[in-house]
DNA sequence: ACCTGAACACCGTTCAAGT
DNA sequence: ACCTGAACACCGTTCAAGT
């Protein structure tokens, strides 16, 4: 008789913190962040709930981690960058870091949310706020106007810029709206002109439905020529 | 005997959708929006939480009311306002408006969260789009930079920019947070000298505690500005 | 050291029943 | 028409118990 059952295809591997973040990422990429509870990690970890708080204090630490990992994703993809601006351009080298960071926050659509629910940062965070600082320091922005600028970026140093409701809530997609919107055109004539002309230049293009991409980089350009401006006046 | 019992101190008030949303408001600003529960709602309204879906459709109709109710008193606030620019100075109109709006959403701090977890948009908040959108028109924008500016103000047309991580987060007020940042005083050099400074030349400001409204204001203007160069090349 | 079963105190919500 | 009691299917979390 074995006394050592040999590893097999019924062997399950040990939980960790590591690996109950990444499933934690990985069942609110493909599920939605409501999906996250500890039932069903745990049932993707096949494991029992009361398992995972052997590795994790509490719910949230687990959303502390999972931000955690996702910071480390953005600190990873800054870190393959070759900064086009070299030392001359900083608001080159500072939009390309935040552009790469948007791309890693794109993967996860809840990360938005749950950063904005976190009280305290997570290291990564912290190193990434001290290079998008080193950006601004480096180009010769003062102690206190480089503050004002981490402020006034906010969130979009980090790459996001919550959208207020849904893409499609004013969308002429939907019927009911559509119906709201032209009983409305006498009550509510600049919105309803805007998205006329806007739609009629650009059929794809509706208040519902505009390019996120486009329209966080002329809020993040619109942002760092206006810092450029303070700094040369400085 | 008495077939029609007179009003009296036992009387007890009809619900309303109204009065429901009232009181939601009421038990979020004394008691944050975790405790907002049908539950706590009901019983500060003297009712059994079942009571409440005859007058909401759900928990979710809640969250939207209590928007609305605030939005409203945005409506009512910005009714009130003398605009000091007058015709000449879109700025100081827009300024004024945003900020009136900020300040009803200082009484309901909880309102921000909600806010950016909507999907559709309350009437009251359809039409201060309108409004702002309308400075932006009046003021000679074209469509297309006034939906630009639309989408770059974001929240700020609202009156917040929500803050990431608590306002103490990285406060020198912690012993935590002190020691970590001694022995990262290496690591985060720009943050570590920016602190510094900052608390040098000003003891109440700090990274973890800084002037919101000041915060608020700096970035606002930033955009303001930004837009005022951008419409005045059009 | 690591995982689990049973249980607790909550949620939002349904439905049939009361007045 | 309006409100309620009982019940259901979930939560996060605790604690003593297993291996």
């Amino acid at each position: 008789m074995a006394t050592q059952p040999e590893p097999s295809v019924e062997y399950r591997a040990r939980l960790s913190r590591g690996r109950v973040l990444r499933a934690a990422v990985a069942l609110a990429d493909r599920d939605g962040i409501d999906s996250l509870t500890m039932r069903n990690l745990a049932q993707e970890l096949d494991v029992e709930a009361m398992s995972l708080y052997y590795h994790v204090a509490n719910k949230e630490a687990v959303l502390d981690g999972i931000v955690e990992v996702v910071a480390e994703e953005i600190e990873a993809a800054i870190g393959q960058l070759e900064l086009p601006g070299g030392g001359d351009d900083w608001r080159a080298n500072m939009r390309s870091m935040i552009l790469a960071a948007r791309q890693v926050l794109l993967a996860h659509p809840w990360a938005p949310a749950v950063i904005e629910t976190r009280t305290t940062m997570c290291p990564p965070i912290i190193r990434h706020f001290e290079a998008v600082l080193g950006v601004f320091l480096g180009a010769g922005f003062s102690y206190d106007l480089a503050h004002h600028a981490m402020h006034a970026l906010g969130s979009r140093a980090l790459g996001f810029n919550q959208e207020l409701f849904a893409p499609d809530s004013v969308s002429t997609d939907s019927d009911d709206t559509l119906e709201m919107m032209e009983q409305m055109a006498a009550e509510l004539p600049n919105l309803v002109g805007m998205m006329m002309t806007i739609s009629h230049d650009d059929p794809d293009s509706t208040l519902g439905w505009c390019d996120d991409q486009a329209e966080f980089e002329f809020g993040l350009d619109l942002m760092l020529d206006g810092l450029e401006t303070l700094r040369s006046r400085q």
